[in-house]
RNA sequence: GGAGCCGUAGCCAAGUGGUAAGGCAGUGGUCUGCAAAACCACCAUUCCCCGGUUCAAAUCCGGGCGGCUCCUCCA
């Protein structure tokens, strides 16, 4: 089977363009990853999950997709923090990343293929330096390399900027041995403290951006299809890996098609620290769990940005005593909705058999190609929870109303319509847990939220389901009126009682 | 100062030339001892405003207004 053709938004030349691979039917994708130096929060989330729902696409369409994300481990940012806590820059950078891998996989982010480091990477990087030197596009100034912007015409193509323009606002001090403001450091010489390896200049480290070049060179090829990354990464780190990936390697090299991720806002405004609005993961699933941040996600265009909404309780001091995410609250009743769904399925399906082979009703054979057509048009993710919603909908329809439908046939289509439900969901990363699972932590993390005794809501649902044995139906609604009043909300269904935590109960 | 993005119903959100997906909330209904869940129906003559191009514009062009981002190693 041939894959899927694919239209893709491409920041380069500003459109939708058909996406031609250089391999038939396989993808090369370089992803800019994390530098590792302090817990992840739902910015890095959402940027993973952006990037890993188009690998998830692709895969869905038939392509054999290469997935590489890089681990800056060799930065300012992390020798800074090591300094603050006297621990070793690599120590720090290796801890946080575990962690933040484990951040991800919360949240249905797959492992890359390959997760290449700076660090594992020094020869590479001074390899690529020393052709850069070497090529006359490179210049060494007391230990340090830097790349000179001058030598490559195409400089600012990908951020619409003009190195005259970058001169005039210029904001930060210009080191004063550069040739040009513009040019930037591809290996620094080493200062006290910091880690540092032998290179022709001297020892040193790499500077940021070279990184990139060099390990996307390594586990691609000097070029490569997909390249990915934050909106804030365009200028300039993006823009300095094409200068330095095209002056070393040729000019038609490195990356064919850029795709650019939103980014998340809060209430309009940036996420800070100052702000308080920098959110953890664990946070995230503490509240509201880890499927409705990626269900809300992906109810979202990569390319849009996201005003991310909560509501924050503060003491007359304004220290944060607590927060909601109603959006996020909101989500989680449509994933709710969603396993439900499928939980009926499952169950009709386990009862009575799936129907054998034969055909479907037509509507139950639209999701399947409905998502393909929405994946293939640039990752088009909202487009394809619409498509869900409507097959659960058709579900919960057939499940309702099996009278005029023959049996068979509608065995078939609910057996079908669990497969693809899930089949796609994949593709968005959702609805791959077991739905009596997703219910009970569900349940649970609502408990815990809101301090209920467990035991007792059970007293008094028996004592309620005394009631209705007996046709005590106003001393069962007094109960069940109790009950409410706890936040509990009892769920009468032929298979017996259920119950759930009644939405925007007080805490 | 330079570069770019965005403005679609009460709210969230697709749609980039062919006559407004989907969700939440809301209203009415089916079902139910009462509920809930589920399902059905209704819910934008219109896409920030003003011009223009076109047989045709939310979509293209010009001009406003409003919000945001990057140029600060922030995902």
């Amino acid at each position: 089977m041939s894959a899927h053709p694919v239209r893709l938004y491409d920041s380069l030349r500003r459109q939708k363009v058909p996406f031609q691979p250089v391999v038939p039917d396989r993808v090369g994708v370089y992803v800019c990853g994390p530098t590792p130096y302090a817990a992840a929060h739902i910015g890095h989330v959402y940027s993973a999950v952006c990037f890993d729902t188009i690998r998830r696409g692709l895969i869905f369409l038939g392509w054999q997709v290469t997935y590489v994300r890089n681990i800056t481990d060799v930065d300012d940012k992390i020798i800074n923090r090591a300094r603050e806590t006297g621990q070793d820059p690599l120590a720090l950078s290796a801890h946080f990343t575990d962690e933040y891998n484990a951040d991800m996989a919360r949240f249905a982010v797959l492992p890359p293929d390959v997760e290449p480091r700076v660090s594992t990477h020094i020869a590479e990087i001074i390899a690529i330096t020393q052709k850069l030197v070497d090529a006359g596009k490179a210049y060494v100034v007391d230990g340090d390399v830097y790349f000179e912007v001058a030598t490559f015409s195409a400089y600012g193509r990908l951020s619409g900027q003009s190195v005259d323009d970058l001169v005039a606002g210029e904001r930060v001090a210009v080191d004063e041995r550069k040739r040009a403001p513009a040019d930037f450091a591809l290996w620094k010489a080493a200062k006290p403290g910091e880690p540092a390896w032998d290179s022709p200049w001297g020892r040193g480290r790499p500077g940021w951006h070279i990184e990139c070049s060099a390990m996307s060179a390594t586990h691609l090829g000097e070029t490569f299809d997909l390249h990915g990354g934050g909106k804030d990464l365009v200028f300039p780190h993006h823009e300095n890996e094409i200068a330095q990936s095209q002056g070393a390697h040729g000019t038609h090299t490195f990356a064919r098609y850029w795709l650019h991720n939103g980014f998340l806002n809060f209430d309009g405004e940036k996420m800070s620290r100052s702000e308080g609005n920098v959110f953890s993961c664990t946070q995230i699933e503490r509240e509201v769990g880890t499927e409705a941040l990626r269900f809300y996600f992906v109810s979202h265009h990569y390319r849009s940005p996201i005003d991310f909404e909560y509501v924050a309780t503060r003491d007359a001091a304004g220290a944060l005593l607590d927060v909601k995410f109603p959006s996020l609250e909101a989500a989680d009743r449509r994933v709710e909705y969603f396993y439900t769904t499928l939980r009926r399925n499952d169950d009709f399906v386990a009862q009575g058999g799936d129907g054998g082979e034969g055909a479907v009703v037509p509507e139950a054979e639209q999701l399947v190609p409905a998502a393909r057509d929405a994946i293939a048009d640039d990752f088009n993710a909202p487009v394809v929870v619409a498509a869900l919603g409507e097959a659960a909908r058709l579900a919960n329809r057939l499940l309702d109303e099996g009278k005029g439908v023959d049996k068979a046939l509608r065995r078939r289509s609910l057996a079908r319509l669990g497969r693809d439900l899930r089949a796609v969901g994949w593709a968005l990363g959702v609805l791959g847990a077991d739905p009596a699972a997703y219910a009970r932590a569900r349940r649970d993390r609502l408990v815990r939220k809101r301090g209920l005794d467990v035991a007792q809501v059970e007293g008094l649902l028996a004592a309620r389901a005394e009631a209705r044995k007996a046709k005590d139906f106003a001393r069962a609604d007094a109960l069940r009126g109790e009950l409410t009043a706890l936040g509990v909300e009892v769920l009468d269904t032929p298979g017996g009682t259920d119950w759930r935590i009644l939405d925007g109960a007080p805490a």
